[in-house]
DNA sequence: ATGATGAATGAGCCAAATTCATGGGTGTGT
DNA sequence: ACACACCCATGAATTTGGCTCATTCATCAT
């Protein structure tokens, strides 16, 4: 009925000041443009323009038809645009989904340089799931995951990204802070603190503490790293963490790492994606970027 | 190429969940839904709906024509039921929206007099928004909006029409009647009458009552105006109200107004309507006419 | 397995949009 | 005053593109 044509014409109507001129503009014929708008005007029952002379005037209701199309036309031409900036992969939404609480410090040193080098793509990072991160992977929640735990299923593509040691981190003064290892045992008295995960996640359970039949003498869970490691300075508690990231707080805290067992315990990071979205530019190119980051 | 069938399309499958259900709405067959967007598809060079089985679910470009159509249909509608209005000799709907309780009572004293200025215009109004005032005229649900609380946005132009004093409003035979002033501790043990609205919109809590940190002894929620000075009158609770609303009341009811702290707590009414509607001159006319009445 | 449901596809048709050809009306320059 | 340029309207011819029909393919439930 109102078509975006019928608006276009009247806006390049107003812009050229007659339907022929206008014609040329649209590739088509004045004969085009009149037979058009005269079907478009004995559908409403109205006229769009007053015939004076050879010229045309916009009744009411041609103004308000112009007000519209001033306002909806631009949209529609935004819309065509970005959909074609999507279809070649320039613009989009990257959404990052984290399975790996201390690779939220990494995951910033990657994500800075990504958004200096893709301007048009924003990124967002989710870090609870309905499903679990492969099932928030599966369900398009998210683009990529950030996980410890890959799942090599069809569909999906896992890289590994980063490898690093976890290690026990406890204040400069505890007796373990000059140990060169620690061995489960010694954390049966220790009050031990984690992420809000299930066990089932914790590798120092998974395969520290459990293994020996150990478990701490109390067990807490704090959402955030740095308070985590404030309550470890301050002798609260030991935690788990990669070596990497108590170095960064070494400066700042009072935290000291120590070797998990004797031959410490070694976890790798994967970047997972699902395979149909490597052919999309900038989740391509975030993969990329991961890998070469160390 | 971008039409607005293709719109329709998407904003009714994401409706009806189908390819199938919408084409019934829509008067076509599901074939001819298919070949429409497929072409559109292949035009833009994205898809916009992942295959899954036998369901579709959007992509980002999808999403993006989904936001726009939910944005754009609305407004050709409109347009479509305007231009009609106009080839009728009628001038149109005002919807307004209202967003302020008391205010009803002061619209309609101007509504008559622009009733009998601009007889073929109709005045419709509107008092629920799904996604509140500022959402409704941005969506084209109402025209204006009558409001305590502008929000300046581009599109958009708040006026302000009137300015009151909000005042407690008690029987005649309660304590506080004779009062100069009330403090916030002397309704604690006070039943409060509000208009069923959150609290956040509330000013007796939010500029009286909340930064005293003191609540009623309880909290009643009444619709309308009248019945819940009536029940002030019958003292079974005090309320808040703008205070020449009040004393209009005051011939026919035993209720007093009471200053709500030393200062008073002054409310001001805006007036809102978009930018591009100051264009229609019934719409324009009732703005005016808002701000010449006192 | 089997039927039901929903999407995709290709062929063919038809309506609607476009063009072509033309005529009527209005300013303008000589 | 007249010819000419310019612009819009109109009817008929033509072409395009959108729609339906018929059918296939895939998935899901029984």
């Amino acid at each position: 009925m109102l078509e975006r044509i019928h608006l276009a014409i009247v806006q390049e109507v107003e812009r050229q000041g007659s339907l022929t001129a206008a014609a040329d503009i649209l590739h088509v014929t004045q004969s085009a443009l009149s037979h058009s708008m005269k079907k478009l005007e004995q559908q409403l029952g109205t006229h769009i323009w007053l015939r004076e002379g050879r010229s045309l005037r916009l009744t009411q209701s041609g103004q308000y038809l112009l007000a519209l199309a001033e306002r909806v036309l631009p949209q529609l031409d935004l819309a065509e645009v970005r959909l074609r900036e999507f279809a070649r992969g320039e613009r989009g939404t990257l959404r990052i989904g984290m399975e790996c609480h201390p690779c939220y410090q990494w995951l910033l040193k990657v994500v800075s340089p990504y958004l200096a080098a893709w301007p048009d793509v924003d990124v967002d990072v989710k870090q609870k799931f309905q499903f679990g991160g492969i099932g928030a992977l599966f369900g398009y929640e998210i683009d990529v995951l950030v996980t410890p735990d890959p799942l090599f299923k069809p569909g999906l593509r896992f890289e590994p990204v980063f490898d690093y040691e976890q290690v026990l981190v406890v204040a400069k003064g505890h007796p373990l802070a000059s140990a060169a290892q620690v061995r489960p045992r010694q954390l049966a008295q220790e009050v031990l603190i984690t992420y809000p995960v299930e066990i089932e996640r914790l590798d120092i359970y998974q395969q520290f503490l459990l293994p020996a039949g150990i478990t701490p003498r109390r067990h807490k869970t704090i959402e955030t790293t740095d308070i985590m490691l404030q309550m470890v300075a301050s002798g609260r508690g030991v935690a788990a963490l990669p070596r990497w990231l108590v170095q960064e707080y070494a400066d700042k805290l009072d935290v000291v790492p120590v070797r998990l067992g004797a031959r410490g315990i070694a976890k790798q990071i994967f970047l997972g994606a699902r395979e149909a979205d490597t052919a999309i530019d900038y989740v391509r190119a975030f993969v990329a970027l991961c890998s070469q980051t160390p």
